[in-house]
DNA sequence: TACATATTATCTGCATAATGACAATATCCC
DNA sequence: GGGATATTGTCATTATGCAGATAATATGTA
């Protein structure tokens, strides 16, 4: 009989939910979801991207990357806007609000992280964190010229 | 600077999609999904529970479970049949062909294990499994009340 | 250079899934 | 009987991925 309690699918979908919903919870005052921060976590990093070049840093689709910014540009967070040579894309700048939120933010995830490794050691933790990098498989990591 | 790139949630959010997609792969022929899989694997344990039950078995909710539960009827999976005593409640019951399929779907979860866990000795994935289940928080449901 | 073709960036539509709010109905308990 | 509770269904929002459409750009060839 399949043990789909002892499953690792089974298990990563719960530990990933409770993720969701710790997370969720501390920054819901602020109106957001947790791919929503983490789109605004790449573009801490750097803005000035396109959607393409957003959708590739993130693994994320091209079209929930589409939506993603839709709701945070409704937001107020980012802005969309005409990229120079191409007229085709889109380049995606946080708007003034979107940077000041970095520090809060950061506290709401550090929290979350708390939050969840409530039970994990240092080391466990790293080892944790060792192992789903495997479990997530090599990715290509895209380089954006900076020029 | 926020590091999103290594932060426990990005990483399981990521490791999550892998599994679920290598495993979506897997079961492909047979017109199913994970979380469909992983309803069918209670019901493969135990059948005619209700959708509450289901619900609180699998941690899905509610309204999830609904969702699950008529798509897989419509693939002739399972049915609802009415509850004997409580006219509100449905019983769900595997089909003939439901429960065919166990052996079949077993064999696509193995396989789609042996590929995510690539990279991981045994020991590895037991650790990891011990650690998911800590992530996961505690389980309220169905457990013996240590009075 | 000019034109046809291929590629790229984005958007839209569709299906599934997850969660929460609410409604309808049935049951339970006082 | 009546109020509280339980079961299910429906709806809205968000997320995710896939496929197709559209527009713009890049490329290859005559």
């Amino acid at each position: 009989m399949y043990d789909i309690e002892n499953s690792i699918g089974f298990l990563l979908a719960k530990a990933y939910q409770r993720a969701w919903a710790v997370m969720k919870e501390e920054i819901e005052p602020y109106d957001l979801t947790p791919p929503q921060f983490a789109l605004l976590s790449f573009l801490w990093q750097q803005d000035g991207l396109t959607q393409v070049e957003l959708s590739d840093k993130g693994q994320i689709d091209r079209s929930t990357v589409g939506g993603l910014i839709d709701r945070l540009e409704r937001g107020g967070l980012l802005e969309r806007r005409q990229h120079p040579q191409d007229r085709r894309a889109h380049l995606i700048f946080l708007t003034e609000h979107g940077k000041a939120m970095e520090d809060t933010l950061s506290a709401c995830a550090e929290r979350s992280l708390k939050r969840i490794t409530t039970g994990l050691s240092e080391d466990e933790i790293k080892e944790f964190r060792r192992m789903l990098n495997i479990l997530r498989g090599e990715r290509r990591v895209y380089e954006i010229p900076s020029c």
